[in-house]
DNA sequence: CCTTCATTTCGACTATTCTGGAAATGTGGA
DNA sequence: TCCACATTTCCAGAATAGTCGAAATGAAGG
């Protein structure tokens, strides 16, 4: 759980997600720093924060490559994560086709308090 | 994007995926706050908080009933959350398993190895 | 070695988030 | 009306996150 909660924390901040989808675009060759400090207009070490963070979470690898750090979207994290979203977070339905069945309806109001 | 990294940020915090997933749990139906404050041993300020963040997140919602003021976990935008992720971070590769063995827990997201 | 360039770490500051007691608000019932 | 109770708002302190200039690290090529 800790690891979902560290997930979602790195992709919950504009900036990282935006470093992160450049990254998904990039595929799987990646992208250096140097060139998604470009593209987002970031400081250098605003960047290395960032990617730090996503790196501890997993969703994100860097490699060194010559004098570059070439960074990669995570693809198997990310895959993990939406897993557990559409399981745990999903209520078991099918949680990605917009088709709810209708025939569910509700059986008790009063499901009396339970103590730990 | 703000709707994302706002939903993202709503979830990425123990206390409040804890609430989201037993909310989750509980169905269309819900659950009154105390109940909640309850289950999770959570002080009723703390809990509130954490309502309201979800709440605005548009990841839960409350409705009046009684005394009681009963939250719902609103499948729809979570389904909007995952359509996202799916779509816009995993790089257009079916992203999640397609069928999930149920029981199973994939409480994996793989170790993120340091070189160490 | 020495220089250059890419990236990271350090340090210091500001902003935001989390927490929970106490007081306020709202709701139904006597 | 007045009381009991559920929930929220208010407040303030503690903790954590984000920002970025400057210095440090590391990697190629003279």
């Amino acid at each position: 759980m800790t690891q979902i909660v560290d997930a979602l924390a790195a992709l919950a901040q504009e900036t990282r997600l935006k470093v992160y989808r450049l990254l998904v675009e990039a595929g799987p060759e990646g992208l250096p720093a140097g060139e998604i400090a470009d593209e987002l207009e970031l400081p250098g070490a605003t960047l290395s924060f960032h990617l730090a963070h996503l790196a501890r979470a997993g969703l994100v690898r860097g490699r060194q490559e010559g004098r570059f750090v070439i960074y990669s979207a995570d693809f198997q994290n990310m895959n993990a994560l939406v897993g557990y979203l559409t399981e745990n977070c999903c209520g078991g339905r099918a949680c990605a086709p917009a088709n709810p069945r209708k025939g569910k309806d509700h059986e008790t109001l009063s499901r009396t308090r339970r103590r730990a």
